[in-house]
RNA sequence: GCCGAAGUGGCGGAAUUGGCAGACGCGCGGGAUUCAAAAUCCCGUUCUGGCAACAGAGUGUGGGUUCGAUUCCCACCUUCGGCACCA
């Protein structure tokens, strides 16, 4: 270091800039050893709970999105606690799952060893950034004493009958040797990309579908943004129409299973027995939405795993109806998608006859019929269906209009019109009704014989609640051995993981706790039975958690009553919206339960939520199309060059990737700006719910305003409080800017907009930073209405402000609606539409004296010149338009 | 294909019920301070023309409603997210 360098270091030292490396660690420090955000044992003051969706503590770290959505539930607990409330604000641990058991299997390491590696990390992460939380009520879903109860809520599904066991193909990932949920499975592939494909296994299943309309229902008593409800709708996908019975032909009847049936007799028998619960082995019963469209039913499509296939194909077509369902069968999710333009299917030389017109139409095998939505099986109306038709059309099939309109020539007509070509004498007539009357008319005439019934259908299934995996929570069921489930007695809850050295999964594709020989059997009453060896989702613990912070530490309940009768239900939930459906439909259904179960006494868990938009981040390639990492670009000059090769780079905004090179890790930003910087540039890039760019050049902007800050307050060559800081009277002009600001940071927290929040209080701070006098009181509001968003720095000036407490709980201070208003306005006058000068006026001027100051203003005479004045607009105190001509 | 969200300066973004487009920040240009630099401060910064006063254009595109449209209506284009044969 030279003479200079020594000099300027040395008069840093002497300088009492803003150190906020010093002022972050001191408070932290202050918070945690004062239990600062403890939440008292009070129920007087009004309570409000907010709830960050945990996250999994993935080994990469935190990411710079995590502290966005926790960013802004701090500030507005840290708001609602100046406002008066008892404030709720925990976190914890989604800490199941595959990553960790992944590594066990390559490394041997326990995933519980990793796990809690990882927690360290996360947790020391998150509070380097001095959120709020009572970490007293710290969860972790992967801690026996949760998920003891975890298995708890597990049993009493089980005993109310909602859980139950299945064996039906599922979609499995030989790579990961683990079966996924439907929803897990995207285009064919598992979440790590491998390929899909389908396997028959006995599995748990949640039935989620017993509450599908309630979860339709009850949507519309939450404050949630539309598009996330209307996500759920179309997940649950409600549907009404109609069941319809068509007799199997009696020729195929007779072949089948040896005994026939005539039309006319059947008929008749259900006129008087009515709509049987299930069908007779001769009828094929199908779900429409379209019963209007029966007379234009020309052939039937049963899905390839339906169990009439078997039963009525002819001999002659029974090979390739049979090859056809095997291929099917075999088909991974990946081919059945890909090869969904395509129609295929297979004629099984049955037929079935149209109750409404006594034809015969042949009966199909097709795989674009899924087994499990409705019956399996539907009537093909190829002129107003274009799946029909495109079916239809391939294996030419006749297509009879039914509707007017359209062209059924190249496309289907799914639209209104009028009925024609539909009546017959062995039914009724629904020819020149529309759509929605035809309807009505042929479901009371089915219903009135016995052969249809109106139905509801929804797209939502059945949760499949199984996995092959070690890192999860077990069963707290036993199989005796026969087979038949058992419960665990609720007294040896938990059933803990046992110990394993290898976490491969059984040979038998079983999971790897399968090999824990000591652990799978058990005896009880000399009986012997054997532990179920699946594991949970990771969906299970995240289904409750908002409950357990409630009463973390309860043994002997998952919750106290009265501690869930006070917090419940959770006001403010903020969070990614990649969970928009799958957990937070999960956790609805499972809180609907413990509500029939009386265990909870609010329908809904949720009652605002909010999605934070993701953050991208610039990312650069060369002329090769490969990606630089950030360590490998030179940005010095205008344009980000490659430091090996000094090529000049294409800059693209995409997702943070490791592969893309552009993550910004949380811990380098603290370092170089400190944590206040952060949490104030995540608010102040735009809006909290949209998408938006990383960009680290941007971060001075807030980073030069927190010193400004510091220099508005404290003298920087003494450390102490600003000369001009002196205890009086605010004047007017001081006065309407503190209150204006108050106003808009209260307002702006409340409405979650934290950008503008954070730009008022930057015009207050340029505005102030260099006044001669500065009021002491002023300075403590500011300092107040500061603090949730920058907590460290509004700490230490709290201090040096002469307060010796923590200022979190401080009463927000109160603005007056008068003074947050300007005196004055700057009223633009406009002549046809364009302005042409502007007045100041008095905020409480009126229409005539606008008008008339307007019209005397000399810039506007010159305007209109001799034309005329037509027309005056005023808008009170916004605008005054002059129309002349 | 269907559904949803969004298109505003060089960049992130701001704009009450339809009422001054571009707040605030970044970047950039100029200046002050400095032997010099960093930091800091001041001024300017939508585009076009002009020394300037000022004039004209301008919120994805094209229409419409209105005294007045970033905002409301219609059609289209683009980007991002979700779903995907659900009868």
């Amino acid at each position: 270091m030279n003479f200079i360098g020594r000099i300027f270091f040395t008069s840093r030292l002497i300088m009492k800039v803003y150190d906020f490396l010093e002022i972050e660690k001191k408070w932290q420090q202050y918070w945690d050893e004062h239990k600062t955000f403890k939440v008292p044992d009070e129920t007087s003051k009004p309570k409000y709970y907010v709830l960050d969706m945990f996250p999994y503590p993935s080994g990469a770290g935190l990411h710079v999105g995590h502290p966005e959505g926790y960013t802004a539930t701090d500030i507005i607990c840290r708001y609602k606690r100046m406002k008066g409330f008892n404030v709720l604000h925990p976190m914890g641990w989604d800490a199941f799952g595959l990553p960790a058991e992944r590594y066990a299997m390559r490394t041997g390491t326990h995933p519980r060893v990793t796990t809690q590696k990882n927690i360290d990390n996360f947790r020391r992460q998150i509070k380097s950034l001095g959120f709020s939380y009572d970490w007293d009520r710290e969860i972790d879903t992967t801690d026996p004493g949760y998920y003891k109860w975890t298995q708890w809520i597990f049993l009493q599904l089980f005993k109310k009958g909602l859980a139950y066991l299945h064996e039906s193909p599922v979609n499995f990932c030989p790579t990961c040797r683990t079966v996924l949920a439907n929803e897990e499975v995207y285009s064919g592939r598992c979440d790590q990309g491998h390929e899909v494909i389908r396997k028959p296994m006995r599995q748990w299943m949640l039935r989620i579908t017993a509450y599908a309309d309630r979860l339709m229902n009850d949507l519309d008593e939450v404050d949630w943004p539309e598009s996330i409800k209307k996500l759920q709708r179309d997940w649950i996908g409600r549907s009404e129409g109609a069941e319809v019975d068509f007799l199997i032909s009696p020729d195929d009847q007779i072949r089948a299973w040896g005994k026939g049936c005539e039309v006319e007799a059947w008929k008749s028998n259900r006129r008087t027995s009515k709509w049987p619960e299930s069908p007779e082995s001769y009828t094929l019963r199908i779900y429409t939405t379209r019963p209007d469209t029966l007379y234009g039913a020309t052939y039937m499509v049963l899905s390839p795993e339906h169990p009439l296939v078997e039963k009525i194909v002819t001999p002659e077509r029974r090979q390739a109806v049979l090859d056809y369902c095997a291929q099917a069968r075999n088909k991974s999710d990946l081919e059945r998608t890909e090869l969904s333009k395509e129609k295929t299917g297979e004629f099984t030389g049955a037929y079935a006859v149209n109750p409404v017109n006594g034809k015969p139409i042949p009966i199909w095998v097709a795989d674009y019929v899924l087994i499990s939505y409705g019956t399996g099986a539907i009537m093909a109306v190829p002129a107003h269906d274009q799946r029909d038709w495109e079916f239809a059309t391939k294996f030419n099939l006749p297509i009879i209009q039914v509707i007017e309109g359209g062209e059924i020539g190249s496309q289907a007509y799914e639209g209104d019109g009028r009925l024609i070509n539909s009546e017959s004498p062995v039914s009724t007539s629904i020819n020149g009704l529309n759509v929605s009357d035809a309807k009505k008319k042929i479901t009371a005439w089915l219903e009135e014989h016995g052969i249809g019934k109106t139905a509801v259908k929804y797209k939502l299934r059945d949760w499949l609640f199984s996995r092959q995996r070690y890192w999860g929570e077990p069963f707290p069921i036993l199989f005796d051995e026969q087979g038949n489930p058992t419960p665990v007695d609720e007294s040896e809850l938990p059933v803990a993981l046992p110990e394993l050295a290898d976490f491969q999964p059984a040979k038998t594709g079983e999971s790897p706790l399968a090999n824990a020989e000591d652990w799978l059997i058990v005896k009880r009453d000399g009986r012997t039975y054997r532990r179920d060896t699946n594991t949970m989702p990771q969906w299970a613990g995240s289904c409750w958690y908002y409950l357990r912070y409630l009463d973390p530490k309860n043994n002997n309940a998952a919750w106290d009553p009265a501690e869930e009768k006070y917090w419940m239900p959770v006001d403010l939930y903020v969070g990614g919206a990649e969970h928009a459906v799958l957990h937070l439909l999960y956790a609805r259904f499972w809180h609907k339960v413990l509500f029939d179960l009386g265990l909870v006494s609010t329908k809904e868990p949720f009652k605002k939520l909010f999605n934070q938009g993701m953050i991208l981040s610039f990312a650069y390639k060369d002329s090769r199309g490969a990606y630089v990492n950030f360590n490998d670009i030179d940005f010095s000059g205008d344009k980000p060059k490659s430091k090996t090769t000094g090529e000049v780079l294409v800059e693209s905004i995409e997702k943070m990737s490791k592969s893309l090179g552009n993550v910004i890790n949380p811990d380098d930003v603290v370092a170089e700006y400190g944590a206040d910087t952060l949490r104030l540039y995540e608010m102040a890039m735009g809006p909290l719910q949209a998408t938006k760019p990383w960009n680290t050049r941007d971060l001075s902007g807030v980073h030069r305003f927190l010193h400004r800050v510091w220099r508005m307050i404290i003298d920087v060559d003494s450390g102490e409080l600003h000369s001009s800081i002196q205890d009086v009277e605010p004047g007017e002009d001081e006065l309407r800017l503190l209150h204006k600001t108050i106003k808009k940071v209260g307002d702006d927290i409340e409405g979650m907009n934290f950008n503008t929040a954070i730009s008022a209080m930057i015009i207050f701070v340029n505005e102030m930073l260099n006044k001669p006098v500065k009021s002491k009181s002023t300075m403590e509001k500011f300092v107040q209405i500061l603090s949730p968003f920058a907590p460290h720095i509004s700490e230490e000036l709290w201090r040096k402000l002469g307060h010796t407490d923590t200022l979190a709980y401080e009463a927000w201070p109160k603005y007056d609606q008068a003074l947050a208003e300007d005196a004055s306005v700057e009223v633009p006058v406009q002549v046809n539409g364009k302005v042409r000068s502007r007045l100041v006026v008095p905020a409480d001027v009126d229409e005539e004296t606008l008008k008339q100051l307007a019209l005397a203003d000399e810039r506007v005479k010159e305007s209109i010149g001799d034309k005329q004045v037509r027309k005056v607009i005023i808008a009170k105190r916004r605008l005054v338009n002059l129309v002349i001509g």
